[in-house]
DNA sequence: ATGTAC
């Protein structure tokens, strides 16, 4: 693949055979190491019908369903531009939430091993079913479809001001609970308010370090500040919607006229019968996905409570996995875009209107999860950004679960963890040994490029106190 | 990511 460097941190692969934009991927040398199948995915994306700018790439980008995870679309709505299942993944609104405690480091110190003690109890996880909430029923899984973190508020599990901080004030409007297949609400029933298993995680995390210290001030974070980070998506439901439209598109497509590249990028136009479905469930999923995040926010604030009498306000929710209908600049013209972003962040810039006020200066907070053990970001959206206004996602994968379980044990890592004074809640040990920190690209490298190339700007390193895993 | 395969 001929990666021709543009500019520092920004390659180009130029159009050929049937790519009907070029392929951008920002990036360093050293982070496109051993990416050669994830580049053809690049590629591959590029002759998806209707796309406008750029395949983009992120500099996390790694091999993924159909499109690169780290990878950025957009297709034009308006000219039979595609919808794929695919440019989204199986965890649908797979995301980011960060809370802020009321309290420094040196405080909280003694304790830490009551409130981990505590949400080791609190917070359900691993693979299967489990969820903090038990739903009364099917009409209550419509609620939560429709209504995402908003329902949950409702129902009293979080604050009004919850809302304001979550991107699409924690409830997009466009879900189609008709869309949402049994299968898929079964499987999402018992799974409510619960992390799931791999990277998806719960860190009690101290503020390291501040770049940026208007912005962090904005967005409520401080030196030595203790915050709650939780990662995850929408468990079953999502996967199963992924399944279900995938296959439906899938069998739609010659209809269409359409061929791809691969099978995995199975799409029809957004305004087609199958696009408007998917994107539908795709928003129920979203909700779900957003619902799930305040549960557990809900959950984590009961035991910070009961145990440390500290009090967790939101600093911002915002997903990875995603397609929105978006209006963008394309060679100077107001255009209605669909963007897929699978793991990759929407950064805002300073005075986007979509930004709730008391962020209006300061730009969208992106968060960052890192590897386990290691360190998280946040990052802010800056003028003029690319990709449609979007930015990296995490470290991305290096090393297959296997290999990775391979280099250590759980019970290693786990003892590694806590000499180095973090303290470990892990639901299986050999869980936690495929996720050891070498499994894992450096998330540093992927921010600091992230933010060398014009994507983003660096708020604030979090580094971990206490990690919960499934 | 995922009742880690239909």
């Amino acid at each position: 693949m001929e990666l021709v460097e543009e500019r520092p941190y920004r390659f180009r692969i130029e159009r050929h055979g049937d790519m009907r934009v070029p392929g951008v991927v920002f990036a360093s040398r050293e982070l496109l190491a051993d990416a050669e199948q994830s580049l053809r995915q690049v590629v591959n994306v590029a002759t998806l019908p209707g796309i406008v700018g750029a395949s983009y790439a992120m500099p996390d980008i790694h091999w993924g369903y159909g499109f690169p995870i780290g990878g950025v679309a957009a297709t034009a709505v308006d000219d039979d531009g595609v919808v794929s299942p695919g440019g989204v993944g199986f965890d649908i609104s797979c995301g980011v939430r960060l809370l802020a405690a009321d309290c420094e480091r040196n405080e909280f110190e003694r304790s830490l091993p009551a409130v981990m003690d505590g949400l080791d109890r609190a917070i359900p996880r691993g693979a299967g079913p489990g969820g903090v909430w038990r739903l009364t029923g099917p009409e209550q899984m419509e609620q939560i479809l429709r209504g995402g973190s908003r329902y949950a508020v409702e129902q009293g599990h979080g604050e009004e001001r919850d809302l304001i901080r979550c991107e699409d004030r924690g409830a997009v409007a466009d879900a189609d609970v008709t869309q949402v297949g049994e299968r898929a609400r079964e499987r999402g029933l018992g799974q409510v308010g619960s992390l799931g298993s791999a990277n998806h995680f719960l860190e009690v995390q101290q503020v390291a370090e501040v770049y940026d210290a208007t912005a962090a001030a904005a967005f409520g974070i401080a030196l030595d500040q203790v915050c709650v980070m939780i990662h995850c998506g929408s468990r079953g439901l999502g996967h199963q919607i992924c399944t279900d439209h995938v296959r439906a598109m899938d069998r739609a497509m010659a209809r269409y006229g359409i061929s791809v590249p691969d099978r995995q990028l199975a799409c029809t136009p957004v305004e087609s019968p199958e696009g408007e479905a998917y994107l539908g469930a795709m928003a129920a999923a979203a909700n779900y996905g957003r619902a799930n995040r305040q549960l557990l926010s809900d959950a984590t604030r009961a035991v910070f409570r009961r145990s440390a009498g500290v009090r967790l306000s939101l600093v911002y929710d915002v997903s990875h996995n995603l397609a929105k209908i978006e209006s963008h600049l394309v060679d100077g013209v107001r255009r209605r875009l669909c963007v897929h972003r699978k793991g990759a962040t929407r950064a805002f810039p300073p005075g986007h209107p979509d930004l709730p006020g008391d962020l209006r200066e300061a730009g969208q907070p992106v968060l960052i999860p890192g590897t386990m053990g290691t360190a998280s970001y946040v990052l802010t959206g800056v003028p003029g950004g690319d990709a449609f206004a979007s930015t990296c996602h995490g470290a991305g994968r290096t090393m297959s679960r296997h290999e990775a379980a391979r280099t250590v044990t759980g019970r290693q890592l786990r003892d590694r963890l806590e000499h180095g004074g973090i303290a470990v809640r892990p639901r299986s040990l050999r869980g936690l040994a495929e996720e050891t920190p070498e499994a894992y690209k450096d998330v540093g490298a992927v921010v600091a490029v992230s933010e060398a190339a014009g994507l983003c700007r660096t708020v604030a390193r979090l580094v971990p106190l206490g990690v919960v895993k499934g």
